[in-house]
DNA sequence: ATACGACTTAAACCATAGTTTAAGTCAACA
DNA sequence: TGTTGACTTAAACTATGGTTTAAGTCGTAT
């Protein structure tokens, strides 16, 4: 089996060492192995298990509810229904949160529309005073 | 015009009058009148200021951010420009965030999929007890 | 007159999610 | 042998986005 150094876990997901370690501390990477100068070891199941916390963390689950729902990893099959109430309570959630984000869209892409059409009048009238001053010239060409 | 109090600013887009306050303090809701005990009141203006306020804090973007929109919405129509493109931008980082959040789900909705089957095989496998006992039973019964 | 309810302020406080720092350890390479 | 690079730790620090508190003011209903 591999192991990853941090160095190598922080490169792969792209998340600071330091974040890394903090997440450790707080318990949603438990059970990580050391070598014998005391670094750590991500195994596969490990890497696996941060990617996971990744998922979570990227729906904004926040940290004291991912350990909890490691906490129940750990502990075992007997938790497979917690787990997966939890689970289907998040999704909930999320969906929630996209909707919201979603719709709030709406009110951005009104203001984008807005500040289009008032730019693009500025050009227009910008243009109209362009051949006003074409028009004087040619008169005055005329002339 | 119809003025509100910052009771009912809160009660209309359920956010705390603390809330409220901060936000003014912050720079999100310049120039709110007051009246002679000096308290706040939002004219219909403040109230659809705040809406977009609400919009941008929907979609995450940062407090100095929107103050920054507000100030060149304050500071007129020459900014037009500058809102459009801050607009611009804030949705694609909007639009990436739900792709990001709905990649996410993904991975919960395998998870919410894997625990549904061990926990639909435990259950067969208890009906499966259950039909042995029966059996046992019946034979019980015809012995 | 006074008590009440709705507000006001500045400043302190809180939670969340990290990040940074300082001092130290270990293994390998020059 | 010593220096370098990749790590280690605990603890302090930061940023963000509010919330809470304490003390006070105003206008109306009793």
């Amino acid at each position: 089996m591999k192991y990853c150094l941090i160095s190598e876990a922080s490169d792969k997901f792209n998340i600071p060492e330091s974040t890394l370690r903090y997440y450790e501390k707080k318990g949603l990477l438990p059970l990580i192995e050391r070598d014998n100068a005391g670094r750590r070891l991500f195994s596969e199941d490990q890497m696996a298990l941060l990617e996971t916390v990744i998922c979570l963390k990227n729906t904004h689950m926040p940290i004291s509810d991912i350990k909890q729902y490691i906490d129940w990893i750990v502990e075992g099959d007997n938790t497979i229904e917690l787990r997966l109430e939890m689970m289907k309570n998040h999704k909930q959630a999320v969906l929630a949160e996209i909707l919201l984000m979603t719709e709030s869209l709406k009110g951005i892409d009104v203001k984008i529309t807005r500040y289009t059409i008032v730019l693009r009048k500025e050009k227009s009238e910008k243009d109209f005073d362009g051949l006003l001053i074409a028009g004087f010239n040619t008169n005055s060409e005329k002339a």
